[in-house]
RNA sequence: GGGCCUGUAGCUCAGCUCGGUUAGAGCGCUUCCCUGAUAAGGAAGAGGUCGAUGGUUCAAGUCCAUCCAGGCCCA
């Protein structure tokens, strides 16, 4: 025995459940509290801020949830190992028309009016008690796939301090004239009763049929009086409008037709005047449009006084419709410019449940009005005023929530004058670095450069309320706090809850005029809420003194991450607001995420129903896989399909190798007696070749996870890690099994180097792995490296690997490749010749024209691997004519166009040319122009052309010969080793351990018995059989009869 | 209508920054091999007009232009 034995390493079930391992390594983190000492142990460490984009609350999390998440955790853990203190203050979005909508699915009301007959207090109590609700849900799967982050001191949008941060932030906006009340037409939803804002409405596009009507407005009066009598032909596709008909719009530009038509005069845009009226119709004269300017017309429905005249506008269309367009100022946010302009009034015959009010033409009032589009029509056809009536496929919003077409209104609201501060954030955003960063310029950068001022009210419930007060006279007083609010109000209302309904009560005497003031009725955008979280998550009020250390401290953010639907929600509220209260930028990095898609290629939504329950996933196959899957799979930007086959195939392919590296590690560890603290493993530079090997490419494995990381890929990072383990499996532990078979510890420094090497491997690998599955890492560790040598009882509060430069061996790394290609070719000649491996030959020849020395020391792994006795380098063998063709990598920038000649004489080259290349020799080559070019050897790739099944096979320059020839002594060699692994299978069959001894018996004559009596010590030893008999063995275990070299032999054993 | 992204094997995706003539991987399929760590691994095979067209170049999956299709965002 050698080494201590006083720290085994716990025995592994290679038959490994990973979902189990990962709830005992939860409740391992929850006892150690490992989350707060790997804060803890970094205090002092230069800051990484991360931020905390709030998922809102609203509904049970989906597997989209945990892509966002997974990617917000592996930066910080990195970043942690790596010597960073990052602190991780969770968050939730609280407020907001979807947490009221969920609220209302609850109790079953359908609008406004039914939610104040139900209650404005019971509701928002609904409200806040299912936000808390779900809030559990997502703390549930955060921390089921191992995000860590600190839940317990999350940030929630509804609470007070938070309410008052955003307040103090409103109150400066207010004093800077930034937040004002204005009319604006904006998409309106009557169903909600409430304005939507861009986002919203830019999520209920869809494609809809509408009426496309041209109707005749009269010319009543122009300068030009032989346009009198003549009509406009005016094109809409919201008749319901033509009741608020205040002017038409032409383009000044252009030009116009006055067509006479069946008896009548019409006019009508030049280039859609064909497709407007047809053939028919004869032009009477050509006018521009700037002619039809001042023109006035009898309106289609006589309502409004004044107005109903012709006016140049520059977003009048030439390419569809008549070139004239119908203008309401109400109903359009154009047609309220141009009114506003012309000094028109806005006439709105609709009220705000969206059904025509008695303003309008009696056969409509009460009546909904896209459901009045038919009358409309109707009516006009009666009066002679239509003039074709087609259909129109065309976008048009709905609302997101209940579905309900919106209505564009002229409605007041409040906005934050962003567009004043448009210039700035461009600025800032250029300092910013995105991942993927075509984000920077392209989606979000033109988002910015369109960027119009931010509609800050809602006419909803739940929300921060607008914390302004105004008085009959009035004038507006923002307030930016419950204390403030309690001086004004001359009683304490510090602990009032600021929502509604409770705060609309409050009022206080207008300190300007002394008239009551109260609070208007809107509350704000949720998505200032969050935008608003690098100060509001602090309580941040310079004016209370509260939050400014915590919140300076932190500010701005290193990283944020989140899917690429938030450009124009987080990512964008987030920086308005650190441009608008601290004109700063508010993070460094951002990593922006594709959409998580089902297998049809969809958008994954609950709405949908295509959605994956993440909880299904986490308990077949686990966290790991799950976060491995979104870390590797794909690209991170890209939208990505997600299916459960994916996830099999993660676990079989990575985490199973990963298992049963380390299974087999502790295994024989264990049986030798092996301790890596007192091992006696002789330095790296005197280890066997493999060992070497393995270290140079853990250190480049190393070394690229490290840069990949720190420029934020993840995925790049994660298939490295990945190919490295496929290495150390396949290749390291494949070629060096025989190393750690060793009971009894005989074979002394070598089976110590190579076990110290896999364990350090392994180590390092689980450390590697850390961030990106922390739970399989995490198991690795406490069972190989917690506790030995001083290491931490975690790996999560471990040092990140760092490269040691005197592993790095590149010559090694290529002779190895090398080796492996010559491996490959001699297992195709194998599998051509039909000559099983477990046949050994005599020998093996290689030719590799002047990099035969780049072998030396790979020469035994190649015998080995391809079962010969012996590798030797050709020297004068031919195994074929040589063919060389241009490396054109490195001829084409030399030769440019002559390439291709020398390409042709390759071509026609009868072998003496390659040969001599191939000889190391410089050689000329004579052009078919007669031109000639001097070759060297490297400016060629260089093939034998060899005869498939003949033993001979070669490749990018490497030729590899087998001799096939098989003696007597290699036939019984052969067998013996057919033998072996027929004991060795049956060994497996009768559950026997790897160390148990046996009696076999082999029931068999001729060539069998013959290799058995001749290998009979080389048997016994391979398959631990203290006895070996030709015969049955006596209560045999097992006893099968296989085939060996076309005799029938049967085996029989039992444990010994 | 505008912007951005994507288009490569039956499926999921690399490769495109920086052009090199035989375009890869995994899954799935066929045949064989290897294995007392392995639910793995290896070899061979079937499967590709690299979305289309044009251009630049000795050379284009890669660069440029135009177009087509899909997705997302904006109108």
């Amino acid at each position: 025995m050698y080494g201590g034995v006083d720290m085994p390493f716990e025995p592994v079930d290679p038959k490994v459940s990973f979902p189990h391992l990962e709830e005992r390594i939860l409740a391992f983190w929850k006892d150690a509290d490992v989350f707060h000492r790997s804060l803890a142990a970094r205090e002092g460490a230069p800051r990484w801020v991360f931020y905390e984009g709030p998922p809102t609350a609203n509904a049970q999390p989906g597997i989209h949830h945990v892509e966002p998440r997974t990617f917000k955790d592996v930066f910080p853990r990195f970043k942690t190992m790596t010597g960073h203190y990052v602190e991780r203050k969770g968050g939730w979005d609280c407020h907001g028309l979807p947490v009221e909508i969920e609220v209302e699915k609850e109790i079953g009301t359908t609008g406004k009016k039914d939610i104040e007959a139900f209650g404005i207090a019971e509701f928002n109590r609904l409200c806040r008690e299912s936000v808390q609700r779900y809030v559990d849900a997502f703390e549930g799967l955060t921390e089921r796939i191992g995000f860590w982050i600190d839940t317990e001191q999350a940030y929630w949008t509804m609470h007070t301090p938070y309410i008052e941060s955003v307040w103090w932030s409103l109150k400066q906006l207010h004093a800077r004239g930034l937040l004002v009340e204005d009319h604006k037409v904006t998409a309106y939803c009557p169903r909600c009763g409430t304005a939507l804002s861009d986002a919203e409405v830019a999520q209920g596009y869809e494609t809809v049929t509408d009426p496309s009507i041209f109707v005749r407005f009269p010319i009543v009066e122009a300068d030009d009086p032989a346009l009198v009598g003549s009509s406009l032909l005016v094109w809409t596709t919201t008749p319901w409008t033509l009741p608020a008909n205040e002017g038409a719009a032409v383009d000044a530009s252009a030009s116009y037709q006055l067509v006479e038509r069946n008896g009548e005069r019409l006019i009508v845009g030049e280039p859609v005047r064909d497709a407007a009226l047809g053939e028919a119709g004869v032009t009477v004269r050509t006018l521009s449009g700037a002619d039809l300017v001042g023109v006035r017309y009898e309106p289609p429905y006589a309502n409004v006084g004044g107005a109903h005249t012709v006016v140049a506008g520059t977003f009048v269309s030439m390419e569809e419709g008549t070139g004239i367009v119908h203008m309401a100022p109400a109903f359009g946010a154009e047609d309220l410019a141009v009114g506003r302009a012309q000094g028109w009034p806005v006439f709105k015959p609709v009220g705000d449940d969206g059904r025509f009010t008695d303003l309008a033409p009696p056969f409509v009032r009460g009546i909904f009005v896209k459901d009045a589009d038919p009358l409309i029509i109707e009516d006009l056809r009666d009066r002679g005023v239509l003039f074709a009536s087609a259909t129109l496929e065309h976008a048009y919003p709905f609302c997101w929530r209940c579905h309900t077409p919106l209505l564009y209104y002229a409605r007041t609201g409040w906005y934050i004058r962003t567009t004043q501060v448009k210039d700035r954030l461009l600025e800032v955003n250029d300092s910013v670095r995105w991942y993927p960063s075509h984000i920077q310029h392209g989606r979000y950068g033109n988002w910015l450069e369109n960027n119009v001022d931010w509609a800050l009210s809602r006419e909803r419930y739940w929300g921060t309320p607008l914390p302004i007060w105004r008085c009959e006279r009035r004038h507006e007083r923002a307030v930016g706090s419950l204390t403030e609010l309690s001086e004004l109000a001359e009683r304490d209302l510090t602990g009032l809850d600021p929502h509604k309904p409770g705060i609309d009560d409050v009022m206080f005497d207008c300190p300007e005029c002394g008239e009551r003031a109260q609070r208007v009725p809107e509350v704000i955008d949720t998505w200032y809420d969050s935008g608003a979280m690098p100060f509001a998550q602090w309580g941040y009020h310079p004016e209370l003194g509260r939050g400014i250390e915590q919140f300076e401290r932190n500010f701005p953010a290193d990283f944020i991450s989140e899917a690429i639907d938030q450009t124009r929600g987080w990512f964008y509220t987030l920086m308005a607001e650190g441009v608008l209260h601290f004109d700063a930028g508010v993070y460094r990095n951002v990593v922006c995420l594709g959409l998580i898609l089902d297998a049809e290629g969809r958008k994954m939504s609950k709405s949908f129903g295509n959605s994956i329950d993440p909880f299904e996933v986490l308990d077949r196959h686990g966290a790991d896989t799950l976060r491995w899957f979104l870390l590797t799979n794909g690209s991170p930007w890209a939208d990505r399909r997600v299916s459960f086959e994916a996830f099999d195939e993660i676990v079989r392919q990575f985490l199973l190798t990963l298992w049963n590296v380390y299974s087999f590690f502790v295994t024989y560890a264990n049986a030798n007696g092996f301790d890596p603290a007192s091992s006696g493993a002789p330095p790296v530079d005197r280890r066997a070749v493999m060992d070497r090997w393995v270290l140079s490419q853990l250190a480049d494995a190393v070394r690229e996870a490290r840069e990949r990381l720190d420029t934020y890929d993840a995925t790049g990072a994660g298939r490295r890690i990945q190919s490295f383990v496929s290495d150390l499996s396949n290749w390291y532990v494949r070629r060096t099994r025989r190393r750690f078979w060793n009971p009894g510890g005989v074979a002394g420094a070598d089976a110590e180097a190579a076990a110290q090497t896999l364990h350090h491997g392994l180590v390092t690998v689980a450390t590697l792995l850390a961030p990106f599955v922390p739970f399989v890492a995490e198991e690795l560790w406490r069972n190989l490296a917690a506790g030995r040598g001083g290491m931490p009882d975690s790996v999560h509060l471990a040092d990140y690997p760092t490269v040691d430069d005197a592993d790095v061996d590149p010559a090694l790394d290529r002779s190895m490749a090398l080796a492996r290609a010559v491996v490959e070719l001699g297992r195709r000649i194998r599998v051509e010749t039909k000559t099983k491996t477990r046949q050994p030959l005599h020998e093996a020849v290689v030719h590799i024209p002047g990099r035969d020395a780049e072998l030396d020391g790979l020469l035994d792994v190649i015998a080995d691997e391809l079962n010969v006795r012996a590798v030797r380098f050709a020297d004068t063998e031919s195994f074929g004519a040589w063919r060389a063709k241009p490396n054109y990598k490195l001829l084409g920038p030399a030769l440019g166009g002559r390439v291709q000649a020398v390409a042709d004489a390759l071509e026609r080259d009868d072998g003496s040319l390659a040969g001599r290349l191939a000889a190391g020799e410089t050689t000329e080559l004579t052009l078919g122009d007669g031109s000639s070019v001097t070759l060297e050897p490297e400016q060629v790739d260089l093939a034998q052309e060899v005869m498939s099944g003949w033993g001979v096979a070669s490749e990018s320059g490497v030729t590899v010969a087998l001799e096939l020839e098989i003696s007597a002594e290699l036939r019984r060699e052969g067998i013996a080793r057919d033998l072996m692994r027929a004991i060795q299978d049956l060994r497996k069959a009768a559950g026997l351990h790897v160390s148990d001894r046996i009696v076999v018996g082999v029931e068999a004559s001729g060539s069998v018995a013959e290799a058995l009596e001749t290998h009979r010590d080389e048997i016994a030893a391979e398959t631990l059989a203290v006895e070996l008999l030709i015969g049955a063995v006596e209560n045999a275990m097992i006893r099968e009869v296989t085939e060996i070299d076309e005799e029938t032999a049967t085996v029989s054993l039992r444990k010994a």
